[in-house]
DNA sequence: CGGTTATTTGGTCTATTGACCAGTTTTGCA
DNA sequence: TGCAAAACTGGTCAATAGACCAAATAACCG
């Protein structure tokens, strides 16, 4: 388990990261066959069942091309979670979109939110694995942070337009309801994917989206 | 990755289960500190990392001892999530213990929830890391399932005898109130392993006190 | 088109891994 | 106390892991 480098890492918003700056067409093609071929294997089994052998042979690839392309495997692994943030973060910026208040956004994003697990408990599983691996992983902490606040802050983004007035104290609040927007939409895709029971994970979120909702408005960012 | 046998799980609740029936008192103390040791190992270079030789050097013993006690690492691994389970749900009881009412009772659940996060965040991301590793592990996703039902049971517990009435409807209120206590606390301390921010994540946990005790209001758990 | 660089191949090397077991020591019971 | 069963030791083994590289091929540019 090779310490991971940071310089590569010095451009700064998400998904670009972990790209290589000069890159033909086609290499640039075989990074993403890595990418998703890794994100196969991961599928099928998981973070700690995973080998290079698998992922190049998922992606259609030889062994040593995968070395070419990645340092090493672990930087190979905290590109597929790279990638998997920016594509969340995508679909959220869409499944809200023309929402016309506050409260309907707060719905559509966690239904959005909810809707994107539904599709793919595989995926998401992947994703929680991910993030505990770059926690882990010896200076890769900062991907695992730096993926869950960009994610708060394209839910924070999605907000902030439907909330009254540009004060401080209002971009707080925005920031509060969004972290507690993720912290229960997480830990209610968690007990789905540990004790699945999509009925009763249907009405949490239901029940999240009141909770949300009336909390918004006693922060006072729902006018009564 | 050799797939679990069931056979050896049998025994009803948890903390029971993978423990071998007949074994002398030296023989289950070896157990304890392979499964200390593993845990300590866990801490360190969490699941992706762990290996048979590290667990036997922490807890002190022969490598070939491990495998006298455990049919492979899979069950040590599994036998560790099992003791953290049954230790949580030991805490909370204590925690809550002398509470006067509902109000009260959540408050000091998800308190005493936090609190154990907050005196040992490796061990937390280690519970995290073995939920997931069982739901992977071949044969093993009912002992996610259940070491979640039962963490659910053990809030249920603690908050039913305040709730009023025996009713049937009164009692899924209590299961709902438990889940999403769950859920809210889960995805705090995600957040908090994650992008680590005390102030952030205790003012969150203030938070979702709040909207439980309001839940259990609305849900007539609480008489007003 | 020709030459230079970028990309890919396929094979290899070494370290480490989980598992195993023959033999030795310890334990507990009769 | 003596002896059978349980517990433990220490060494071995085959399999597999990630990494590496020289040679072959493909892409690109003047």
């Amino acid at each position: 388990m090779k310490e991971v480098r940071l310089a590569e890492a010095i451009e700064g918003t998400s998904g670009a990261v972990l790209t290589a700056p000069r890159a033909s067409r086609k290499a640039r093609e075989t990074r993403e066959k890595l990418i998703e071929g890794a994100l196969l294997a991961l599928c099928e089994d998981g973070v700690t069942g995973i080998t290079t052998r698998k992922i190049a042979e998922r992606a259609g690839v030889q062994l040593g091309t995968l070395h070419y392309h990645f340092e090493n495997k672990d930087m190979l692994l905290l590109a597929v979670l790279d990638m998997l943030g920016a594509r969340l973060a995508r679909t959220l910026r869409l499944g809200v979109a023309g929402s016309r208040n506050l409260d309907e956004c707060i719905q559509r994003a966690l239904l959005t939110d909810w809707n994107a697990t539904e599709e793919n408990f595989a995926i998401q599983l992947v994703q929680y694995e991910l993030t505990l691996y770059a926690l882990r992983t010896k200076g890769a902490a900062w991907m695992a942070q730096r993926q869950y606040n960009d994610y708060i802050k394209a839910h924070n983004d999605v907000f902030a337009p439907h909330a009254p007035g540009n004060d401080q104290t209002t971009a707080e609040n925005v920031q509060r309801l969004s972290q507690l927007v993720m912290a229960g939409i997480d830990g209610i895709i968690l007990q789905e994917l540990a004790a699945p029971d999509l009925a009763r994970s249907r009405s949490a979120v239901r029940a999240l989206i009141s909770a949300m909702q009336a909390l918004a408005r006693s922060l006072g960012l729902i006018p009564a």
